[in-house]
DNA sequence: GGCTGTGTTCAATAATAATTGAACCTTAAA
DNA sequence: TTTAAGGTTCAATTATTATTGAACACAGCC
């Protein structure tokens, strides 16, 4: 959270600490891991593009995650490599738009557990028809129809929210 | 996920565990802890109205773990004590209510995070003040006004969100 | 009172998830 | 073709979270 050395400075440093704070909680609660928030959240906070190398002193983490986390980020659609000076190096920048991180995160995270829950939602309809107890079977009946329900309007919100928070 | 000899018999027992594997996914998408889901999922697919003892048998869990789960989930008011029987034991059984578990789970996890953030956020424009340097100050305020139309969206959305799962 | 069944709490422990660091790959410069 | 810098990967380690179990509280029964 700090800089590596643990000792904000300047009036800018302290800035950049309290917005990569805000960040390190938001990623927490969507249940992303810490370090995604940091690093992003350096990079929300600097006018500049900015290296691997630039994040691992700043945040004091290692090579591996600096590595993975941009990995992730980028995945997300939350930070992109930008063309800046004629390195050898690669440069980062944070993706602002809240589209696109929701967008992202959506995509990533959201989709891939909805689309495994209809799946076993689908093989659990085929069960079904093997329960003999004609007032049980009513029963699972009507909470396996509740639980598709549930998954067709998370289906239809999704969409909607991107779109909301889109504009 | 089966019980707690692990020997899924009856066809019953097959769906009730598929069930519960649907929910122990789902708490985790949403970053609660499993135990959570499997809990919820057990209520979820009972006809009956079940004690705690009961939740102990089919999941083999502890004592410590079935109290603290279910507390948690009467908190998020995705469970709720029942009277069945005239026991000294309490019954629980599950709310099924999507609007009711969104509810919940926005009062109990998402707003307190929101609510942080925007304090953070109003304390981040007060030092912005500090910022000499004009040209870093206009980039500081860009991304600090875009953080607060991201809350002000998500304030707005939530109720939407809730409401539209609703009816 | 003492005993038993039900439920809660919380420090200790176990399980899980994140982070590191060493080995490795690639590319470009020497 | 050797060296070094930038970057990635993944098994080992560390940090974090969840779960346990023992101690406790309460209520009804004997």
């Amino acid at each position: 959270m700090m800089n590596a050395d643990d000792k904000p400075s300047t009036e800018v440093e302290v800035i950049d600490d309290r917005i990569l704070s805000f960040f390190q909680d938001g990623v927490r609660m969507i249940g992303l891991p810490k370090s995604l928030g940091e690093i992003y959240g350096v990079l929300y906070a600097s006018p500049k593009p900015m290296t691997m190398q630039d994040l691992i002193n700043r945040l004091g983490i290692s090579k591996g995650s600096a590595s993975q986390g941009l990995k992730m980020l980028r995945t997300l659609g939350a930070v992109r490599q930008v063309d800046y000076r004629d390195d050898r190096k690669t440069y980062f920048e944070a993706d602002v738009e809240l589209k696109k991180l929701v967008g992202g995160f959506i995509r990533e995270e959201i989709r891939p557990h909805l689309k495994s829950g209809q799946d076993k939602l689908a093989r659990l309809e085929r069960e079904l028809d093997k329960v003999d107890d004609p007032e049980l079977k009513a029963f699972y009946e009507e909470r396996i129809k509740r639980l598709g329900r549930w998954s067709g309007k998370a289906n239809l919100v999704l969409p909607l929210l991107q779109k909301f928070l889109g504009e």
